[in-house]
RNA sequence: GGGCCUGUGGUCUAAUGGUUAGGACGUUGCUCUCACACAGCAAAGAUCCUCGGUUCAAUUCCGAGCAGGCCCACCA
């Protein structure tokens, strides 16, 4: 009972406010603009190209909490190495997610409003998002952005810039417009870029189809998933190679319910496992359909229109949406006993990413970027960018490698960057915006001069671009291309690319695209992939699933700096799994650097900065494994290695710092003649310094606070973030003297050992008797070695411990 | 179907071509020792996924397999 008081009391006083340090230090850095980028400075500069989040003003998702802090932690280590960073603040606003928020939140649909009033609305809704989202998520995970910097992709500089991208791409002649069977979704009513298109799984019959031969009595069967697409078949296929059905190719086949008749040809692509081994081809059904319609010119036969509805080529059926006409066309089918069977198959098909409706292939006018003519050189430029880790290069270049279409980059919505293009009315010109003039909105405005017909009437493009258009120009959006080119100049390429592994086939693409083709330059030098947050068994976080863990939770339960600390233990490129146990370990951790650094402040009182002539062997010992430590994890950091970097410190910290080196100098501090004090005095100012240093990268707030409180007196820079990185010293390392301390620790463990074997008080007072090369050796750490054993007296023998 | 990554005590992980495979969490015992019981000390706990190969020597390198994860393609 008595010990349980004593106990809660000792509790009570030593518990950290983090809430108070967080908030006092976080006000701190914004009043001295302690991250600032400086212009004019002549340092080397280390520019990132930070992803532009979607601020949703819901709930923020510890995973990209993680991601975010990830690359934070390497522009506060790239600062500290005194490098003038470049880190500026960003939000995505343009495009599906913002119209659909602001759909639902104001109960409106876009149709409803004028195109500009609903963009008036969408811009003043990301505004009010984007402030709660900076200040409840960047500020309170105590980010270092420079907000002098901020950039909004919808903004009138991130829109121009898209533009410029454009009308540069036109001249160039890589921009085209054209007519193309391009990847639709029926429901946005909008033509999508392959990297938009995700599977679906699902369950659907197959239908088994009797089509008349031409002048024969015999008939063929046809399997397939989409009756709906009769209308527009242009060709029958069989392999080659098919012993049963090969007799066929050369016939005509007939079309049932429209009568029309086709050739049947081969080709190698077509499965003769497959349903009968027979396939139609229909304009279009999927990619294949495409492939076969290219190859063979085969006719172009549109009988599903924009809307997902049946066209005047499917006659009686005109005007059905795909569903209804399926059920209609397979009861007609029915009725004149052209259906033999219908079989339930599992089947993956495309689907829009955003509202799962399965895609269609529609023939319309878009706007495409070249990219199939240039997979030799992408590849080649993605092997110039160096990779962290280096494996998912082979994503990119295999993503390269398969590329089938070109990139389709307008899109049929409302909100969004325009195309900034408009079409003469009499002779059909295109007519596009000038340079100077961006950015501009064709729907709002009229070109400068008439068109070369004469004509003053104009159509404007209603089509806005991809995302992408915009979101692949953000390191020249980042760093003011087109408003400070000199500036832009020195910092392109970028530093760094932080981003995530599911994006590179859109944005890490998309980017070394655009910069290929604007300067024939890589955007940045190094790209790293961001740690993938998976739940404690191992699998993806997804609302649907219910594992979500959310960042705000973990924030308000265990505080900023401990959510830091498990964001160090990841490393770039590894997934990793969310378990408390890895939190509860951070906020044991920074509880234990308090209390060391209250123990080392009650020791550094009255010291004096000065270099004592001689350093003691145990000092030395620490000195020489910490100019160690440095090195490593200098070069760690430099590697996007954060994982090894926050290990190896905290093994440092624990077990050499803690367990060790304090305990061991306790008796000299305490007690120590003037020389040894100053000798322990100045090693525990210099290490605990080192430590806090190479831990404000990770845990910022506290490692200030411990700073402001004692070191700040004695080392002037007015913020921990900005001093000087610890650089190693060669001299310090001495590979006898950690040797020699190494075994003193063993032999200190040996006798703990020892005395609990035997039941004994760790306080208990032995003599110690060691073999005599031993003692020689170990001369320099005898002192030490007598303190901590509590040994009385250290004898030369065999290696023995006797109780007094 | 193709590509990439991973596989170490109960759990999570580290390092390593050659002594007792390191640490954390958890478990057990002892100890409030003057920074810290959110601590210290100690103990128990591993066929280093399986099978082959290279080697004097493999958990580590190579190959195959199994399992898990991710990306891509196909699916008429």
């Amino acid at each position: 009972m008595k010990k349980e008081v004593k106990r809660k009391k000792k509790r009570k006083k030593k518990i950290i406010d983090f809430n108070v340090i967080e908030k006092k230090w976080q006000n701190y850095w914004e009043k001295e603009k302690i991250y600032r980028f400086d212009p004019k400075s002549k340092k080397k500069i280390f520019s990132i190209d930070v992803p532009p989040p979607y601020a949703s003003s819901g709930h923020l998702h510890v995973g990209h909490a993680l991601h975010y802090t990830q690359f934070e932690i390497i522009a506060r280590f790239r600062r500290m190495l005194g490098e003038n960073v470049y880190f500026a603040p960003c939000f995505d606003d343009n495009g599906l997610p913002t119209e659909k928020y602001v759909e639902e939140k104001l109960g409106i649909s876009k149709k409803d409003v004028t195109r500009a009033k609903f963009r008036k609305l969408c811009l003043e809704e990301s505004k009010k998002i984007e402030k709660t989202y900076s200040d409840r998520v960047f500020k309170k995970l105590g980010h270092s952005y420079d907000w002098s910097l901020l950039y909004t992709t919808i903004s009138p500089e991130a829109q121009k810039i898209a533009q410029v991208s454009f009308l540069d791409l036109i001249k160039k002649g890589d921009c085209y417009r054209a007519e193309e069977p391009t990847i639709w979704c029926p429901y946005h009513q909008t033509a999508l870029a392959q990297a938009e298109v995700e599977d679906l799984k699902r369950t659907t019959q197959l239908n088994y189809i009797y089509f008349d031969l031409e002048g024969e009595k015999e008939k063929i069967k046809i399997a397939t998933t989409r009756p709906e697409l009769l209308a527009s078949c242009v060709g029958v296929f069989v392999n080659p190679s098919d012993i049963k059905n090969k007799k066929l190719v050369g016939k005509t086949a007939i079309v049932p319910l429209f009568g029309y008749k086709v050739r049947i040809m081969e080709d190698e692509k077509v499965d003769p496992e497959f349903g009968t081994g027979i396939v139609m081809v229909c304009t279009f059904g999927d990619t294949g359909d495409i492939e076969f319609w290219k190859k063979y010119k085969l006719d172009l036969k549109i009988s599903i229109d924009k809307e997902g509805k049946l066209t005047e080529v499917a006659g009686k059926y005109k005007g059905l949406d795909i569903k209804r006409a399926k059920e209609k066309i397979l009861e007609d089918l029915r009725k004149e006993k052209r259906l033999e069977k219908q079989e339930t198959i599992e089947q993956t098909v495309g689907a829009c990413w955003r509202c799962s409706t399965p895609i269609e292939f529609i023939v319309t006018k878009q706007w495409f970027i070249k990219t199939l003519q240039y997979k030799e050189k992408l590849i080649g430029f993605g092997r110039k960018i160096q990779w962290f880790p280096q494996f998912y290069r082979m994503r990119y270049e295999d993503w390269v490698r398969n590329l089938g279409w070109d990139w389709t980059i307008s899109r049929q919505r409302y909100y969004g960057v325009p195309i900034p293009v408009w079409y003469c009315k009499k002779c059909k010109k295109i007519i596009f915006a000038e340079k100077n003039n961006l950015p501009v909105d064709p729907t709002a405005s009229k070109p400068k001069k008439k068109c070369s017909c004469g004509s003053n009437q104009f159509k404007p493009e209603y089509d806005v671009f991809d995302t992408w258009m915009t979101s692949s120009m953000t390191p020249q959006i980042a760093m003011r291309w087109l408003k400070k080119p000199k500036e832009f100049k020195k910092m392109f390429p970028a530093s760094l690319r932080p981003q995530a592994h599911d994006i590179i086939r859109t944005w890490t693409f998309y980017t070394i695209l655009k910069s290929f083709l604007h300067f024939s330059s890589i955007p940045w030098k190094n790209i790293a992939i961001g740690t993938y947050v998976l739940d404690s068994k191992g699998k993806g976080m997804h609302k649907s699933k219910g594992n979500v863990i959310w960042a705000e939770d973990i924030l308000n339960k265990y505080s900023t700096d401990v959510f830091r600390y498990w964001v160090g233990i990841a490393t770039f490129g590894e997934d990793l799994r969310y378990q408390e146990k890895d939190l509860i370990a951070g906020k044991k951790f920074l509880t234990k650097l308090w209390n060391a650094f209250n123990f080392s402040s009650i020791h550094l009182k009255n010291y004096k900065s000065k270099k004592p002539k001689k350093l003691q062997a145990i000092d030395q010992w620490l000195l020489s494994k910490i100019q160690k430590l440095i090195q490593e994890i200098t070069k760690d950091f430099k590697n996007y290695k954060t994982g090894n970097v926050t290990r190896k410190i905290e093994y440092f910290f624990w077990h050499i710092f803690c367990d060790n080196y304090l305990e061991i100098s306790k008796n000299r501090l305490y007690q120590g003649k003037k020389q040894e004090k100053e000798s322990a005095q100045y090693t525990l100012y210099n290490s605990f310094l080192t430590l806090i240093k190479i831990l404000a990268p990770t845990v910022p707030h506290i490692t200030e606070e411990l700073y402001q409180q004692y070191y700040r007196k004695h080392e002037k820079v007015k913020s921990i973030h900005i001093a000087e990185w610890p650089k190693p010293v060669a001299g310090l390392i001495n590979e006898k003297i950690e040797k020699l301390g190494d075994k003193a620790i063993e032999i200190i463990g040996k006798v703990r050992q020892y005395k609990t074997k035997n039941q004994k008080s760790l306080k208990a007072e032995i003599i110690l008797t060691l073999d005599k090369d031993k003692i020689k050796e170990l001369k320099p750490f005898i002192q030490d070695l007598a303190a901590v054993t509590k040994a009385k007296e250290i004898k030369t023998g065999k290696f023995d411990i006797k109780f007094l």
